[in-house]
DNA sequence: TCTCCTCGAGATCT
DNA sequence: CTCGAGGAGA
């Protein structure tokens, strides 16, 4: 089924709704809505809310039990999907939403629209899980439940509806706080930076000791323990150049794990062809792997 | 040198 | 779904 959503937005909002769903499974074709909840945001502070359980058609399995502390029983008395619906219709009406991987309640609550009330649910959205990867990249996973830890909201996720909704909007807030005192804006981080060797050049300077005495990196393939970009900034700081190809001038190519690569397959990329290339004719040229590379700036303790 | 495309890997929601 | 690496082509 095609779902004519809204777009995702991306300034920084004072006013919207943050919502959450609980339902009997993960998929929005063969699963129901159990609990809803919502809560109007204007000028960053929560004016009203919108709590309700609803019982399904079909009972829930002990796994979501267990998981939401929601039961069978809880339900018995409780209203169907479609006799709640236009109400939270017109809690949401034209408000941007907002929600942790927005997309999974986006799309249980698009079908119910679609299905019990003949409409298109498409409200623009901000979606917090692809929020916190660019404002928090350095976190190992942005599941809600680590960024509450992570951020000590006040608000903890509990697997349930209203529970969550509040600590999506406190996470929300924080994000908004965290860069706007670092004077960057959320559109700065979505910006698809094409950064090029160039802009590391200018950007970072030699800070540290000069280590690495101007000698030119290479890298190919994928990096275990940082990113492209973080690599070349630290041959920069470290009295380093980098080059993007392979050539005469270049001192050292740095392995990653090629293994990824659908067209390498674990085979030889082409840098590496050509280092392997230059080497023989009697280039000054050396290929390091990763943890070589880490050695000599005397990063991290490899063996 | 820069832009656009393809592909595979990995992540998150209940 | 999003993201990044590499490659094709302008």
């Amino acid at each position: 089924m095609i779902r004519n959503k809204g777009s995702f937005i991306v300034e920084e909002l004072s006013e919207y709704v943050v919502f959450d769903l609980e339902t009997t499974g993960l998929s929005p074709e063969y699963d129901e809505i159990i609990e809803f909840s919502a809560c109007l945001v204007i000028n960053n502070e929560i004016v009203s809310r919108y709590e309700t359980l609803i019982k399904p058609e079909y009972g829930i399995s002990p796994f979501i039990e267990e998981l939401t502390g929601i039961r069978n029983d809880m339900l018995e008395d409780k209203p169907k999907i479609d006799e709640v619906l236009p109400s939270i219709y017109d809690f949401l009406k034209d408000k941007v939403l907002l929600g942790h991987n927005v997309h999974f309640d986006l799309n249980f609550l698009y079908d119910a629209f679609n299905k019990y009330l003949n409409l298109e649910l498409n409200n623009d959205y901000v979606d917090l899980l692809r929020l916190t990867r660019k404002v928090y990249p350095e976190y190992k996973t942005h599941r809600l439940e680590f960024l509450s830890k992570e951020l000590k909201t006040t608000n903890k996720p509990t697997h349930r509806a209203l529970n969550d909704a509040l600590t999506t909007y406190e996470i929300y807030e924080l994000c908004k706080r965290f860069t706007k005192e670092k004077s960057i804006t959320f559109s700065d981080l979505f910006q698809t930076s094409y950064l090029t060797v160039n802009d590391i050049k200018s950007t970072v300077n030699a800070e540290e000791d000069h280590i690495l005495n101007g000698e030119i990196f290479v890298f190919t393939g994928t990096l275990e323990k940082m990113d492209r970009k973080s690599a070349w900034e630290l041959v920069v700081k470290n009295g380093g150049d980098i080059a993007d190809g392979v050539s005469k001038k270049v001192n050292y190519l740095v392995l990653g794990n090629g293994d990824y690569h659908q067209r390498l397959k674990g085979g030889k990329s082409n840098k590496m062809k050509k280092a392997e290339d230059l080497i023989l004719k009697g280039n000054d040229l050396q290929i390091i792997s990763e943890n070589v590379f880490y050695d000599m700036i005397y990063l991290y303790d490899n063996k």
